[in-house]
DNA sequence: GGAAAGAGTTCCATTATTTGAAACTCGGTT
DNA sequence: AACCGAGTTTCAAATAATGGAACTCTTTCC
């Protein structure tokens, strides 16, 4: 299907090369990426060289092992800046976090998964990429079932897909037709909740942030445990989490319209 | 020279595209890109088309521009984890920022630019990608001097010659003579400082992290402003300074040897 | 209303790059 | 001394990239 395997060319397998690298989680010989890649050694070996040329990998020459490279992380900052909602979200998430003294959660969809961009850890000190960039599953998650229940039925179904299904907890959702209905029941309340059903013991209530169009440009949410509140709890916590989801889509649709088309500029001067 | 250009093919060119984009540091358009971009209109839309395709760009339809994707902030994810000293140097910079209650910096050489891979603000409560991921200049900044002051010969020179040398105050070094005089200071003394050289009314004392062999591994810096206190009294910290960067350096060291060669597996079973 | 300009997109023959099987190197075994 | 595995290089064939030019819209201008 719709796959953007090698569909692009030598470029687009180059990637797939970096992203095998990254889901390593540890520095990692040749040897072993040849034996986890489609390609044949000479060309792995060509593209594992241009990458690490590029500095898109960095290779451990004691170890004689690759990772990702440092480039990455000057190109992350500059999409997190620009294409996420993170700045943006900002004073309006630290407000949020500020008042209900929990965990908060921002978060995007990429790729059919949740990408968290952004985090609020009330007790504890500071957290930074170890959160930002971070991902999880959709179908599982408060946030990422938020956003599910608010796509389109094409982007919906490509990324029902994309979903593994996998039981985390006993109340993990593992088919398609049990999130559907609950997807449903999402739209209707306005709200998702995680109850359970990613980590025994958390819950959280998510909401999802709508631009003007109705399209899903992120979702927000407070997580907690079952030892402190408990879902019901947690729904009194919906109007403050519906006003900062509106208020960050508010702020995100000025944000991007800096640039007015100026009318008619009749003489061109430098 | 040594330009990583278009000596790395297709996958090189795309990636000069990529970087151009995110150095607009704003959303930018298919014609302003072409207008700064060496390529033909085809090639440029190609490779455009494929970097979108992939997650590396975002493409916004409502204002027909492009920004650096999502899917990098991912990939920076594990990049910090698995390739930066942040992981390894967190414990100790949080607490040699809690001595102190003054902001530190962790920074790695990234292509001859200083690189910021972590940062602790005693008064402010969080900063995330919005600090790591940043870049400064390497000749004008305290990590980048402290690190230049322990390159081989090789690298520094290649170093240097990235070096723009452009002057940010009255204080900035903008001939590599005069740089590589302050370098030869910076080794014999241990560390190296910031004297307004970068922005007026901030100095720093910066301490380089060296491995066993002596190779460059990052730098750290305690940042302050000459309101609140001087180079002389900055001094003073040097020690605790230099404890912390040995402690990361041995750190480092540690975590780059997890995996020892088992000898003489004689029977291999599964 | 229509010509003209501009931005973005597609076409396609030419050309340069990628491809990958095989051969080679090098350190360490047996 | 032969062997082995990991990494590296080679080179002719196959494939993918290239970019000039043509095309489609939309917007602007008279």
């Amino acid at each position: 299907m719709t796959r953007a395997t090698s569909a692009d060319g030598t470029v687009g397998k180059a990637l797939e090369v970096l992203d095998q690298v990254a889901a390593f989680g540890r520095p990692v010989r040749f040897s072993e990426l040849l034996a986890a890649s489609p390609f044949p050694k000479a060309t792995l070996y060509r593209f594992v060289q241009t990458l690490t040329n590029q500095g898109m990998l960095a290779f451990d020459a004691e170890r004689q092992t690759y990772g990702p490279g440092l480039r990455l992380v000057r190109l992350a900052h500059a999409a997190w800046e620009q294409s996420s909602l993170a700045p943006v979200a900002r004073p309006m998430i630290d407000a949020l976090s500020a008042q209900l003294g929990e965990t908060v959660h921002l978060a995007q969809l990429d790729h059919g998964h949740v990408l968290y961009v952004d985090k609020r850890n009330a007790a504890e000190p500071i957290e930074m990429f170890s959160q930002a960039g971070r991902i999880g599953p959709a179908y599982c998650t408060g946030v990422g079932k938020a956003m599910l229940a608010h796509l389109g039925t094409d982007d919906l179904q490509r990324t029902l897909a994309m979903q593994s299904f996998h039981r985390f907890t006993a109340k993990t959702l593992t088919t398609a037709e049990a999130l559907c209905a609950e997807l449903e029941a999402i739209r209707t309340r306005g709200h998702a909740y995680d109850d359970e059903e990613h980590e025994v013991g958390i819950i959280c209530i998510a909401m999802p942030i709508l631009g003007r169009t109705g399209r899903v440009l992120g979702a927000l949410s407070v997580t907690t445990s079952t030892d402190r509140n408990s879902l019901g709890g947690l729904a009194r916590l919906a109007p403050d989490l519906r006003r900062t989801a509106e208020a960050i889509a508010q702020e995100a649709d000025i944000w991007r319209f800096p640039e007015q088309s100026r009318p008619t500029p009749t003489a061109g001067a430098a």
